[in-house]
DNA sequence: CCTTAAAGACTAATATTATTAGCCTTGAAA
DNA sequence: TTTCAAGGCTAATAATATTAGTCTTTAAGG
């Protein structure tokens, strides 16, 4: 199938972006390094991917099917009490999120539009999510459940990663409490 | 004070710069940019100020002081209850994102950590916000409630804006009644 | 009024980086 | 054995941050 020894592919040449960004930070990202970890010339790169802008489309893809496969995992372990089955996605997105901070953050945090995400690949986890929530907030309030638990899981490791919770305490305590508060919130309203 | 006839000065690069990451997005800000929108060519800027990192440092800082006042003036205009302050103040932030998006995105998702704003100024703030929460969750637990309200808030600013929340329905209600959840959640464990 | 010094503009040059163009080699397949 | 395309490479281009060095103007002091 390949001619000529064949010194990398477009995968490899994905998990070393990643694995530089996992290391450096996206922002010491260049074509360059990667490139040079490969032992190979930036333009060569081209053969593989479109472009910069495309190999960092793919690292975001491959961040989120990671952290799909994790919410995957923890969900098959953790029994059928809807709350805790929350709080085992929760926090299994969190301790991805610390494994995997700076991949984390890209696939977040993109602020170039052409960088975010697939829609409907986040749409298909949000429905089995909001599935499980359904049974705390009832059918009717489900939707804005589900988009208030999404967003304190995701604002609370952000505000984690970029070091905005510095004084101190115990940090996962709070990450559980406060998703405990307000899954009981809204199981009382109903 | 100022010899010859001044074209500009920092103030008005930075607002500038702000105005600018307001209409085009912080990946399209060049110092190229900047310069000609002021009439003038990049290199002056340097006359003003230290570097790009530096410009958009000063447009954190500028975006941090303007949400700070949209927080007092919620504040101020709010009453007595805690629930209906934390209320105007999580409703005050978001409204100044939507005012602001790009600026907001770049104040609090800045990759760089050397963009990250100063540690101080927010602190001061979150120490206001944790004296209201104290009445809702009692003293002990008043930093996690904290932090919690905080990720919610910002969480759900974050993904709306990153167009994560795109199933339609009232989103303004959603995070109205999600952060009511929450701080229920709180109230009864109390 | 004249001199001067410094602020603040400019042009030219440099370094980094993404990207394109075009060449060359190799090995798979005819 | 020939060929042809995949996948390297070097060279060149464009954008952009930044630095160096020049020139002009005007505020301020004599």
């Amino acid at each position: 199938m390949s001619p000529y020894p064949v010194q990398t592919d477009r995968e490899t040449i994905i998990e070393t972006a990643r694995i530089l960004i996992e290391r450096d930070g996206v922002e010491h990202l260049s074509l360059g390094n990667v490139a040079a970890e490969l032992g190979i010339k930036a333009p060569s790169l081209y053969r593989h991917i479109e472009s910069k802008s495309a190999l960092l489309q793919a690292v975001i893809e491959h961040t989120y099917l990671s952290l799909f496969r994790a919410y995957d995992k923890a969900l098959s372990n953790s029994g059928e009490n809807p709350t805790e089955q929350l709080m085992a996605l929760s926090q299994a997105q969190r301790t991805f999120a610390h494994a995997n901070p700076n991949s984390y953050l890209l696939a977040y945090a993109a602020q170039d539009p052409e960088l975010r995400a697939d829609p409907n690949m986040l749409l298909e986890r949000a429905v089995i999510i909001q599935k499980i929530i359904i049974q705390i907030s009832g059918e009717e309030n489900s939707l804005p459940a589900l988009r208030g638990l999404l967003a304190l899981a995701h604002g609370f490791i952000m505000l984690e990663l970029n070091g905005q919770f510095r004084r101190g305490g115990d940090l996962s305590a709070a990450f559980e409490e406060s998703i405990r508060a307000y899954l009981l919130g809204w199981e009382s309203k109903k």
